[in-house]
DNA sequence: TATTGTTATACTCTATAACTATA
DNA sequence: TATAGTTATAGAGTATAACAATA
């Protein structure tokens, strides 16, 4: 039935970007109160890369050393980070998740991966397969270009 | 091959999560500037409803009159909007996506497609397919919930 | 001297409250 | 009086520049 379906990139692209704008829709209803955005990028990276050191935040958030400074400043404040400083180059500081910091990310998670159900489960199991297929096969390569794109740290121009 | 995968939502929900995220990173090279999310947001929606009052915009943004007014302002001293005295009403304003402020958009749009191409030219086209497929269902579940959440306006408590 | 991080200053974004003008 | 919009004030987020401490 999809067999004269055109797959071209375009196409998908034009569908995957109306797809996450109705995403934002339905994530916007999971709030995420006590912290902003920005906050919740640090908590993120920090999840993923505990102890990190400020810089090499700065360089994930593609911020700058200042207000990358100045957000720790308020989430140490709200009791999600810790600075720890650093026992190898005491010119560092090591950034780690506190407890409450942890929990607090794995509720948000779970509450919107719960909205993200209450849409798929009124899908047809069929489109679900489709979806799941196709969007491990996007994370696959996306995944790939992005490591292969941004090796280390190799460009300073950003 | 797929006949036995478990299309559950919770995986398909923990799959979209990732995707999404990875996704934040392809289109965090795509530059926003002179725009902000925020001016973004307001550009988008009157892209849609052009020539609506501040405090129908307000709404689309959940935020405040006075925020919507400021950022107003702003984008206003940008070119990019326009605010007209409504004829019928010498209360409201209405708001115009001015030319410079649509073909922003449409730039922007472009260019955040492209760079969904790159990823999507090196699917297999199985996957794409797969993809484009459950993305389609997708928007229209997601379409119907949020239509059907959101009737008109009749929550006053958000 | 180069690197890590913070502080000084300024602008955008946001919100609550107070205000003006219109209905 | 209720509604549409703006202005006053304050806090969060961001950036550039200047600074201290360490390597």
């Amino acid at each position: 039935m999809t067999a004269f379906r055109r797959p071209e990139p375009d196409e998908v692209a034009r569908v995957t970007t109306t797809a996450v704008e109705l995403l934002e829709v339905v994530w916007g209803r999971t709030s995420t109160a006590p912290t902003s955005a920005s906050q919740l990028r640090v908590l993120h990276i920090l999840g993923h890369h505990n102890g990190i050191n400020l810089r090499t935040l700065t360089e994930h958030l593609a911020s700058t050393p200042s207000s990358t400074s100045r957000l720790c400043d308020r989430l140490q404040a709200a009791g999600f980070v810790e600075r720890v400083p650093s026992p190898e180059n005491r010119r560092e500081v090591r950034l780690h998740l506190s407890g409450r910091g942890r929990a607090f990310l794995a509720d948000l998670r779970a509450r919107r991966e719960r909205e993200l159900q209450k849409v798929l489960a009124d899908m047809p199991a069929s489109k679900r397969i489709a979806l799941l297929e196709g969007l491990e096969s996007f994370c696959a390569t996306a995944a790939t270009q992005i490591h292969d794109d941004a090796p280390d740290s190799g460009s300073r121009s950003a």
